[in-house]
DNA sequence: ACATCCTGTTCTCTAAACCAGAACGTTTAT
DNA sequence: ATAAACGTTCTGGTTTAGAGAACAGGATGT
């Protein structure tokens, strides 16, 4: 939703911050001709960025500084969610020896709070923080399976269903079917969809409620990961840890 | 260092975001009392923030969103650093069945960049991204010692000498003849100055320039760190972990 | 059931301050 | 040596931020 009176001074301040994300160190007329804001202007808002913390200045060049990091790491910390699941996400991946993530919907994206590495876990470029599509992950799917569907439609609304690969999800109708499985089931299952030969097992988390508050996932290459695995011995483990956190959120 | 000509506008959106970040979530009105500014200008405020995915809204309450994560976790996956000594850290972890940790100077303060849980490991409630003061901590020790003294002296000039426990380091001498240990050694003791029956270890990360990149540690309780340990096996693993991060750094 | 007191939100108008552009000092490149 | 490019400072005109008042909605207490 757009602000009724925006303050446009302070998104001038985000554009900067999201453009010094995106384009890395930059210096002041680089900024200034990319946003097509004034030399001064952009000076203005970054030295008062620089006073504050949020703003770094090295070798001449200005770059975003781990305060954002402070108050993001805070954020997370007071996240009840996280506090409880981090250790079962840590123990699943110690005990699979793959790649262990926690998501949670935010904006209609997911949003992996953490992830964890087991001994022979692959390396994807996720961390925390990152952003996804919540239709082309399973850990989205068992999320979107458990929201309201109005919710779910609002989401494909505002986000639309992008395709990463010729397997992803790319209509509403494909969609609702996957989603009605998943509930079905109990746990989602990402089948190379999202990259050729990765396979993902995802449980949501829920309050008890009904309420879905996150989800957790193991991912691992399909050489290792047999049928049987993946309708069998993995789901087991994943929603275990899942119902693990469950109680104890829920006391 | 203060701006010269301070955006006011942006200074009032950054003093509402570490409002909520310290008060947690809030209310227009409790807001607009604690800054003692107008309730207008908090709620245009507010939703700008909310428009770009800064500031979320729930249940009648404005709160920070995980926007913060999201580009504290790019910002850190861009430091050459942390992508090198995470997995260190994480084999230090494991290794010693204690807590590991990685932390960089900024702004004359240490920041955690991450902390890896062995499995016997206690339980500090240091985070990702959370600031400590140099002096009191093993990790800063380290750090300070690889300084050149006249950075040291604008950071004591700016940052103080605060004590944490009444055996915190208190006066520049005494900082200064532990540098000189610390650069003698080439490692950082904290023997329960943090924390009561706390030892810690801390290694610096330097480039091959000689310029101090971070520090390295592990702590552990007393109980299970003999003076023997501290001096001898402990700093073996410690200094070993930094230069495999040195050398992979400086290829 | 009603009245009162909270909220959060919208609106207007004026005082405030943001910022384009020009000018200056400093560094880098040719 | 000269030029070009950069970051920084300054000022005035114009945008706009925001105090305060008014409104709407919900909660609370009587």
């Amino acid at each position: 939703m757009d602000a009724k009176h925006p303050v446009r001074t302070t998104e001038k301040t985000l554009l900067l911050i999201e453009q010094l994300m995106e384009a890395g160190p930059c210096g002041v007329t680089e900024l200034s001709n990319r946003l097509d804001i004034g030399k001064s202007a952009v000076h203005n808002h970054l030295t008062t960025l620089q006073s504050h913390g949020y703003v770094l200045k090295t070798d001449g060049e200005y770059r975003l500084g781990l305060k954002f990091l402070e108050i993001g790491g805070h954020i997370r910390k007071s996240m009840e969610l996280y506090e409880v699941a981090e250790p079962e996400v840590k123990s699943l991946a110690a005990e699979t020896g793959e790649l262990a993530n926690l998501l949670v919907e935010e904006r209609g994206l997911g949003v992996y709070l953490m992830r964890a590495k087991g001994d022979d876990a692959v390396d994807l470029d996720t961390y925390a923080g990152l952003r996804t599509n919540l239709h082309t992950t399973a850990l989205g799917k068992a999320i979107l399976a458990n929201l309201p569907k109005s919710r779910v439609e609002e989401i494909i609304d505002h986000r639309g269903l992008e395709q990463k690969t010729p397997k992803s999800i790319g209509t509403r109708e494909e969609l609702y079917d996957v989603l009605d499985d998943v509930r079905e089931r109990g746990y989602a299952i990402d089948d190379g969809e999202r990259l050729e030969g990765l396979r993902c097992l995802a449980a949501p988390v829920k309050a008890s409620s009904g309420e879905v508050l996150g989800a957790i996932s193991v991912s691992a290459p399909a050489s290792r990961v047999s049928d049987e695995d993946l309708y069998e011995a993995l789901p087991e483990r994943v929603l275990s840890a899942a119902n693990v956190v469950e109680l104890n959120i829920n006391y």
